[in-house]
DNA sequence: ATGCGTATGTTATAACATAACAAGAGACCT
DNA sequence: AGGTCTCTTGTTATGTTATAACATACGCAT
């Protein structure tokens, strides 16, 4: 959970962070939906660190910014980002991260370094399609995740 | 955490209870490990239910047969299994359920009935390849999971 | 018999998550 | 204006999942 990173390259942060807030305002301002206070903030926070955050994480800086102490506070918030496509949870760290590609449909699918933390999202292609309708099972949404070394921890961890 | 299946159709339970169990033992033997009596019992559990159980759903199975009470007991027994390909670790339900291809060297893949609970485990290719190469990410282990209707609940709920 | 590795027992606590109910803010109608 | 509906937030309390840390026991080789 540290480790500005995009994916795991260098970008124009400011930049990716405008568009992907504006890209949720669009999106809530096109479906009715209200992006409050407390919803861009944790927005922002996840966008700020590019990283996947745990909701206490994210709860503790609210509570700083006065904007909320209880748990609660944070689930509710980040299930809204989570349910809009604007952010993912990253089952196997039991964090969120913003999405990287907001505003695109897509499957979301993540590379997990295992030594810095930094979390990179892919596109992915239906993934579960063949064996989901091999055994008629009717697929609602899928969860892709690989654990591993990211470029940079690579070299150093030589393991 | 219900519904006896080992996909989502019918099976003689009791040679694959017994074939599962009998592949942990050659595994164990071949490698130098040890099934322990706990660690096997566990395994017969999650063997017999076909179903992803929370690591206190097993404890509480093995604090009612006097195998130990407290949580160290169930996640060390579970962790030993999903280290040597016994078991996996379902992230989307924090549960656990026994490996329905053991032996065969593979990256799970799960379908989960979110109306029903039960869990069937498909094979799957290496999907994180594409990307990972992409990236310059060396893939260690993936996680995939796809959530949805199975077949019979697909008639029930028909929402 | 001593020392080592592996497994188990136990205490305590950390980390993650939600149920349930109260209260405010705004939209919309009459 | 008042009423009421919905959505959001505030708060209490608790439930659920997971691990750190340390103590004990057992098998086995030296």
């Amino acid at each position: 959970m540290q480790s500005p990173s995009p994916g795991f390259h260098r970008h124009d942060h400011a930049h990716c962070v405008a568009s992907a807030l504006a890209a949720a305002e669009d999106t809530c301002a096109a479906k009715g939906l209200q992006l409050t206070p407390v919803r861009r903030r944790v927005l922002e926070i996840l966008l700020e660190s590019h990283a996947a955050m745990g909701a206490y994480d994210v709860l503790a800086r609210l509570d700083a910014e006065g904007l909320g102490s209880k748990p609660p506070v944070a689930y509710r918030a980040l299930g809204f980002l989570v349910e809009n496509g604007f952010a993912h949870r990253v089952e196997r760290l039991n964090a969120f991260i913003a999405c990287a590609h907001p505003g695109a449909a897509h499957e979301p699918a993540f590379m997990i370094c295992r030594a810095c933390g930094t979390v990179a999202e892919a596109r992915m292609q239906a993934a579960m399609a063949a064996p989901a309708a091999q055994s008629g099972f009717v697929v609602e949404q899928t969860v892709i995740e690989a654990e591993g070394l990211c470029p940079s921890c690579q070299t150093e961890d030589a393991a």
